[in-house]
Formats: C-alpha cells, sequence, structure tokens
DNA sequence: CAACTTATCGTCAAGTTAACGCAAACAGGC
DNA sequence: GCCTGTTTGCGTTAACTTGACGATAAGTTG
C-alpha cells in the first residue's frame, strides 16, 4: 500500500503497447476477472466444468468460466455471482474457495485483464442446468494428459493445474471429499473421491477403518443404500470438523 | 474470462459512490498493489517488517510494506522490486510466495485498489539496511494481541493473519524453515523456528530425531558451532527437498 | 573444578499404517 | 434354491512413528 513510486523502471521494454510510457505508470489499472475451476466427481472420474467460447478471443475453445468483478462487489461474491449464472449452481451452498491471482502480461490479448481464481466443489448434479449462460456450459473429464499442453484457452491450463493441486492437498487435511459427495453418502462413495482426485487406487478396508477414525469427519446416519451391486453401506452425512485428526496422508506424498 | 454480462445486478445497492452505475458496471477497473508479509526470526520471536505510514490515509499507523503493480510488470516481479527497494533484501534469494488477494470494497479509501498478498521468509538480518525507501521500515515483533484489532493500517491486519497461517501450515510438510536460518545453521536454530511460529514449546530430543529422519530435509556440512552457551552443535545446511516426508505435524493440531 | 547450559543418543509404551484374511449381505444366472 | 461375483465391514499382524523422558557429551561461566 505504499504509494511512493520511484522515478525508474526497470523493466521498461516490456510495458505492454496498451499504456504509454511515463506517469501513466502510476496508474497502471486493470480489469479483475473471476475464473472458476468447478471440479466434480462423474463416471469415477475427476471431471471439470467448462464453457465453449462464443467470441475471439479463443473463439470456439474450451474455457473456465468466469465473469469480470463489478464496482461494489467483493471478490467472493463475484465468485458466488457466477458460479449461478453459469452454471445455475447455488454457490452459498457449495465449497467456494480463492486460490491465487494471475496478472502476467499479455496473458489476455484483450488487456490488462488480472484473474482471481477459485475452486468449487460440487456434488454430482444433472448438469449443465438449462436456461441463462448455463447452456454453453458442459462437465468434461479432466484429461490429465492434454492439462498443462494447451488444453484451454488462456492460461487457464495453469489455472486449472493449481486449483487440481489445492484440491489434492486439501483432501489431506480437510473434509472437502464430503463436498463432492450428496448429502448422504457411503464410505465407498467417499473412497472413490479419493481415488478419482487423487489418481490412486486405495485399500477400501484400511480406508473405511481410516475415515471413521477420524473425529467429526462422517457420522452414520443409520440408514442403508442399496447399491447396484455388493453389500449394502451404511449411509453417512458430513461431521463438524474442519480439520481432520489424524490426517488423510496421501500414499507415497514426497516419499523417495 | 467469460465477456457476457448480464443486465441485471442484485448487488445495485452496494456500489461504491465512486462509480456510477449503468454501463460503467462493466467496465469496472482498479489498481493492484502487492502487499508484503516478511517475517524472520528476531529475538526468539516472531517479527514482521512494517512500515511507518508517512502521509494519508493512516498517517503514521504501521502498515506492510508494498506497491502497485506497474504496467508491463507480473506479480512476482512487482514482489521482488518491493521487497528490494522496500528493505534493500535481495527478493529472488528469498522465500518469497503469493497467499491470495484482496478486494472487498471500500478496503482502500483511495478508491478501488486490490491487493496481492505475498509472504516472504527472511533470516535474521542486520535490517532495515539504511538508504532508499528501507529508512522507514522496522522489524516488529508479531504482536498476537493486537494482531486482528487494528494494529496495522488498511485490512492488513486479516492480510498479516492470513500470512501467517500459511507460513504456520506451511513449516508442517515443506522445508521452509530453513528459509528463516542463514546459509548454514543447527539444529536448534531450526527448533527456534518452529517453535516461534507455532508458539510452542518442542521437545529437543524428539525433534533432532524427526528432523534429521526426514529425507532431504537438512544434511550435515561436518562443521561445528559454539553457541554462546552449551555442547557445540553440528551444522547443517538445506537439503534438495521440497516436501517434507514424513511430515512435521504440528502437535496437537486439531485433536479435540 | 563445580555448576549450568545445550546437543545428541537411547529406551519404551502408545498410537498409526499397510497388507491382507474373512465373513456378511446383496444381485444375477442357472 | 444354490452358486458366483461383488462390495461392505471387521479383525489381525508386523513395521513404523510419536511423545515422554533418562542419560551422556561438550562447551561456558564463576
Amino acid at each position: 500500500m505504499a504509494e511512493a513510486i520511484p522515478d525508474r523502471d526497470p523493466r521498461a521494454g516490456l510495458r505492454s503497447g496498451r499504456y504509454p510510457s511515463g506517469v501513466s505508470d502510476q496508474r497502471t489499472v486493470f480489469r479483475i476477472a473471476i475464473d472458476l475451476a468447478i471440479l466434480t466427481i462423474r463416471d469415477g472420474r475427476l471431471a471439470v466444468l467448462l464453457i465453449e467460447r462464443g467470441k475471439a478471443p479463443f473463439e470456439g475453445r474450451a474455457a473456465l468460466p468466469g465473469g469480470f468483478v463489478r464496482a461494489g462487489e467483493d471478490l467472493d461474491d463475484t465468485a458466488v455471482r457466477e458460479l449461478s449464472e453459469e452454471t445455475g449452481l447455488e454457490g452459498r451452498a457449495l465449497h467456494l474457495e480463492q486460490v491465487r491471482t494471475y496478472a502476467t502480461p499479455g496473458r489476455d490479448p484483450r488487456g490488462p485483464i488480472a484473474s482471481v481464481a477459485y475452486l468449487a466443489i460440487a456434488p454430482d448434479l444433472p448438469m449443465p442446468v438449462a436456461g441463462t449462460d448455463a447452456a454453453r456450459a458442459r462437465w468434461e473429464p479432466v484429461d490429465h494428459d492434454r492439462l498443462g499442453h494447451g488444453w484451454l484457452a488462456f492460461d487457464h491450463d495453469t489455472i486449472l493445474a493449481d486449483a487440481l493441486e489445492r484440491a489434492r492437498a486439501k483432501l489431506e487435511y480437510a473434509p472437502l471429499a464430503t463436498a463432492f459427495c450428496g448429502e448422504t453418502f457411503t464410505i465407498g462413495e467417499l473412497r472413490a473421491v479419493y481415488e478419482a482426485v487423487w489418481q490412486v487406487r486405495l485399500d477400501p478396508r484400511n480406508f473405511h477403518r481410516k475415515v471413521t477414525g477420524v473425529s467429526g469427519f462422517v457420522v452414520p446416519t443409520g440408514e442403508r443404500r442399496n447399491p447396484p451391486t455388493g453389500r449394502p453401506a451404511v449411509l453417512y452425512r458430513r461431521g463438524d470438523a474442519t480439520m481432520l485428526y489424524p490426517a488423510m496422508l496421501r500414499p507415497g506424498s514426497g516419499r523417495q
């Protein structure tokens, strides 16, 4: 928040052509966009909500949904609003958290636009909801091979990768996995979340013991559910824990 | 990055008086500032680098150092530049990471200014370096009682609290603690970092066993150092691990 | 040299994890 | 009805990790 701006600029040569050099340097302004990485599990695979861009730049390419922050609007409010407009989902009911901000010069050909990335977690819904802008939206399985190699428009590959990494890390110590599930769920469904996000196979027996041993993670409802095949499973709902103890450590995380 | 802006605004009543309603809504712009939470350990206590504001708003109040992003400049570059200008520290040599972005309407009385917070970790240096803007800077012990109760200008209490929480969490699973130390350090100095940041006492014997058991965390140099009192300690330098396994779990973290 | 301080090694009981055996409880085919 | 395949849920065991703490090493101070 310091307002003293020295009179030299070692990066003068990198200045965007949109803005003349000189005093305007001290008043460089940005539009700020919110981009949403909305994740869910579909058919046992991790999926992300994408829109197809209807106009340049990147016309016809897939991109993360998002929109600009309005005057008088907080970032979280913009994220909730965009989530509702683009997907029909009630943002306040979903897990939603800021990940980080991107403002690399030239990241958006339309000019200096900073993007604040948000991670959203949704249960497997019959999306996209028809109407409004949501018609352009579709769930797409996360393509780990194309991610990072020009899958999405703008720098959305990077944004999605960072959001994924946040989700992966947070599954370990926060009850984030339940946000992928409906109101009630089985331990097997919860395990499917971990397996899809971490891209690993977990032992059902050890997972069951571990999850039910974490205080406040899940609480049994007393109901049961008949899966398409196999023994009926006890239904659970989220507990009131905000952190997991003991943590659900990723197998082999960092182990060399 | 969607550019379709619906014609209604459910939060019209919240609009800042600075910006008229209507089409200008679609071109709301921000200046973007970087604010730095630069942490170090001084006299065994966690300290943060603060500046005293020389002009309104918040004249005379303590604040986090920072400055505005220039045209053609990436956020990380702004952080490195401000770190250098305000402290004389070579930013590229320090640990520096983005934490999150704040843009709550009215957070800065000068207008719509978004702030991207960065966390920096520095070893205990003879700071502040004289010259340039650094003369205004001073190390201040983190006042956990006043933090969150109007200690700092703007919303810097919130920013510092979030940066601290990031540092606390990251000590668990990343070799961040070594960034507080010099090129070489003893296990005792490393323990002092954990104790200062986590605000706990750790058993020296268990800590020693744990740290030296984490693969790639620290490597012995073969040298020794004579502390002011007590037995000489073996010197270590940082290893090449980027994640800690096993993690250095906070005692009682989340345990209820 | 005694007293004090910090570093380092070792022990042990309690808790946690990974691997895997096994019975329960469903659906579907015959 | 019975066998087969599947998933759930419970138990067992060896290996590992943690927390509490005893003991010794190797400096400095008085």
